[in-house]
DNA sequence: CGATTTAACGATCTATATATTATTCAGGCC
DNA sequence: GGCCTGAATAATATATAGATCGTTAAATCG
């Protein structure tokens, strides 16, 4: 994990703050403490970061760079077939969100507050994700599994599909398993829409 | 339209409470303004309904009633299949919230609220919906065009597919013909899926 | 006696004053 | 001169007093 390009102290900066969004929340951790925490004071902080909000967004960059990177590695595994990595990228994605959702409550609120100040983030990561599952589904239609077309405009309509269970905003009530179960039900369906038309292309 | 069960002076406090939370929203119209409009007390009005948010409730089951009666109309159409059923009810769902959120922000906002406070309304009407979709389903199982097992389940997971087009807390940003240009590939998608495994299963 | 009003109560909103906090910048330190 | 500090500033949050509103129930009307 680079962290980006952050030097030694923005990568203190980082830490110290990341500590104190999971436990306190975004809102309730002041830049004062942050800085104490780093023996600095609040006017060097902005020497690494230009706002709060900016350490918030470089917090949650690194997390969606862990969840690239599992996606990435589902991607390189030879032994999958395109449906079967199709598969676990979604159920990842899941996975991750309901997580943060029910387990930590902090990270999933600073989620929130950051999509609400730069909207233009959630496009960036879905677009991110797109890519890969785009990858996914060129890889498919070359083996003969899917009929694709356009892979990035595919990759968007089953990003679409599973959007109640993988989306930002999303609450999800009830067991996991029942709603993994319904996920699965779900991708399964698309899925056979892809192979029915490579079928009636061959 | 019966306006449920509902007598003559509650039916005059439907109407007035519903002019009044178009024009000025749910928070911002009183009860004695309602009162007023029928030339009756705020006292009155308990007689009839048991809280403001009650009326509301009225006032959004009347408009979910129309939108459950469209979707009739369209099941009953003898000359549409049941494939063609399904993609104009759920165009006529998108439509609705589409329309709803862009061109009636008041009642847009009034159902939002409503559903914090009853959250067992949003499932009971995505229910009676679920109902709809199953009996297309069902007919188009028998016809020999669908595959569709327990057809109550596959609705739910029909409804999953769409969500991020229907659902009541989705924002909807770019052109609606683009919007639902993106719908329909989603749709069709599934429905390739419903019309393969009738394929596989013959 | 059923239908309605009116006044009272408690909860909720509003406006405002106060305090915290994010951000800046004129300087100090090595 | 690069790196940092800490007080000053402007924006935001918090607290509170006052007003408004939803709701209730005893009293009134027909």
């Amino acid at each position: 994990m680079p962290l980006e390009n952050l030097d030694d102290t923005a990568i203190t900066i980082l830490n110290a703050a990341s500590r104190r969004f999971l436990h306190y929340g975004f809102k309730k951790t002041t830049m004062s403490e942050i800085a104490d925490d780093c023996n600095m004071s609040t006017g060097n902080l902005y020497r690494y970061f230009p706002s709060k909000l900016d350490i918030a967004e470089s917090f949650v960059r690194v997390l969606r760079e862990e969840t690239i990177a599992a996606l990435r590695a589902i991607v390189s595994d030879g032994a999958l077939t395109p449906a079967e990595k199709i598969r676990r990228c979604i159920r990842h994605k899941f996975r991750v969100a309901y997580d943060r959702f029910h387990n930590n409550a902090k990270a999933y609120e600073l989620s929130g507050e950051l999509i609400v100040e730069r909207p233009k983030l959630a496009i960036e990561w879905e677009s991110a994700e797109g890519l890969i599952i785009a990858q996914i589904l060129a890889e498919g239609e070359e083996r003969g599994d899917f009929f694709v077309g356009d892979a990035t405009r595919m990759a968007k309509i089953i990003q679409d599909t599973v959007f109640r269970f993988t989306g930002p905003t999303v609450i999800h009530e009830g067991e996991y398993n029942d709603i993994e179960e319904e996920l699965d039900a779900v991708l399964e369906l698309a899925l056979d829409g892809l192979k029915c038309r490579a079928a009636r292309n061959r």
